[in-house]
RNA sequence: CCGAGGGUGGCAGAGUGGUCAAUUGCAACAGACUGUAAAUCUGUCGGGCUUGUCCCUACGGGGGUUCGAAUCCCUCUCCUCGGACCA
């Protein structure tokens, strides 16, 4: 089988169903239409999303049709898929909100102008009783309930509504508006995806193939979650992307780099004898990090933020560029929380008790210490300050 | 509508009259070490200052009992479970 279909087929591929029948799909050189439904729940993408992504990415390469489905219907309802109670419906406010920057954000990886782009408001909104009603048909109570979050909640005497079993059906009624052949979506989205070839078959259609993609981790080794803050966005500055993933625990170096890049598999695994043999993860986790910016930003952005991270953190120096304050209060406690180094008067004595704060690169001592023009502020190590 | 249980710091979750600004875990912040903003270890983690066995604010809202309440009582409110109603 061509290499490529190969790759495609396994690299951040947690499982295909049906994998015969997709297989054949690709290779008879029909071009597929492969759908990728995100619900607005937070307003930015983060690196987690970018695996459907990158795959549909891939799927469009290869001449198939994208097809991207934004949830603000179902962003509404809210999917408990991946959640352990309730997740409470977002206003409309907020999802619209949420909305305005999904597409260009998608578009850093895949091409807009090549994808066709749904809200499923669209046809959601529109469906009557009869309708929804016969779609119940395409699962049992039985199989939700022992989706294995939901027999838990149960279990435990948590509620679980009646909304949550909508759900699935809604997902999958995008598939039979947009004429899926192939969806995408995370592990803990299987059963909804499953859920959605039942409701093609009840409305006469193919079912579609599923491939589910893994979830990854964030950079403190918990899943990556809005609500953890442990996410990098696709909207991070370039500086900020590359030092967050240099936070990353050196474990997830290489998951990174075969979930989230495109780097070739074979380059990897050298990595990864080169790190078994002893080198530095870190000197590796630079080149992923350089690899992540430039798909998001540039590759001279990219290089850019190495510098910089090299400067400041490696080699300790000051920043070129750093924020600049013009103190009223000149008084040390007052600078750090004036300036919103710090939250509260408290805890900016704190800071200096603990040694956490330097001027001009020597450890403030004292709280009443007075900071003079032009002086360099810094708080902890990455926090710089230049007093005007 | 009735009955039961519950609402505690960013989150999770202890505490059921004083020793509670509140155990613990997560997150966060600082320090040490280092290979980096990794890991590990240490410390901090409501606010204020005159840094004290100090003051103020705080355990859903309001009121009360008490020398003293997160803890007891009343009331309001919200959540969950069970029941009633309906079939």
């Amino acid at each position: 089988m061509d290499k490529k279909i190969q790759e495609l087929l396994t690299r951040g591929v947690e499982e295909a169903i049906d994998k015969e029948n997709l297989q054949k799909k690709l290779t008879s050189g029909k071009k597929l239409r492969i759908k990728l439904g995100i619900d607005p729940t937070s307003p930015n993408i983060h690196l987690g999303r970018s695996i459907p992504l990158l795959k549909l990415r891939d799927f469009q390469e290869l001449g198939h049709k994208i097809i991207l489905i934004i949830g603000d219907f179902t962003g509404l309802i809210g999917d408990t898929s991946d959640k352990d109670s309730e997740r409470p419906m977002l206003d409309e406010k907020t999802v619209k909100e949420n909305l305005k920057t999904y597409i260009q954000q998608a578009g850093k990886i895949i091409d807009i102008q090549k994808t066709e782009i749904y809200h499923n408001s669209k046809w959601l909104s529109k469906l009557n009783y009869a309708e929804i009603t016969r779609q119940t048909d395409a699962f049992s109570l039985n199989e939700f309930i022992s989706r294995e979050n939901i027999s838990l909640r149960l279990n435990k005497g948590k509620r679980v509504s009646l909304r949550e079993l909508l759900y699935p059906l809604m997902q999958g009624y995008d598939s039979v508006q947009v004429r899926a052949d192939v969806e995408i979506g995370g592990t803990d989205q299987r059963f909804n995806l499953l859920v959605g070839r039942n409701v093609q078959r009840l409305h006469g259609q193919q079912p579609q193939d599923i491939i589910t993609n893994p979830l990854i981790e964030g950079l403190d080794g918990r899943k990556m979650s809005s609500s953890f803050g442990n996410t990098v966005n696709l909207f991070d500055s370039s500086n900020d992307m590359f030092g967050k993933i240099m936070s990353l625990r050196d474990e997830f170096i290489l998951r990174y780099f075969i979930l989230l890049t495109r780097v070739p598999l074979k380059i990897v695994e050298n990595y990864r004898e080169q790190m078994t043999e002893g080198a530095n993860p870190r000197d590796i986790k630079l080149k992923l990090a350089k690899e992540i910016v430039s798909l998001y930003h540039s590759l001279p952005e990219a290089k850019a933020a190495e510098e910089v991270f090299i400067q400041t953190f490696s080699q300790k120096k000051v920043p070129i560029d750093l924020p600049k304050f013009k103190p009223q209060d000149r008084n040390i406690i007052s600078v750090l929380t004036d300036s919103g180094l710090a939250t509260s008067r408290s805890e900016a004595r704190r800071l200096v008790d603990q040694g956490g704060v330097k001027v001009g690169g020597t450890v403030v001592d004292n709280i009443n210490f007075v900071v003079s023009s032009g002086v360099v502020l810094q708080k902890g190590k990455i926090k710089f300050l230049e007093i005007i």
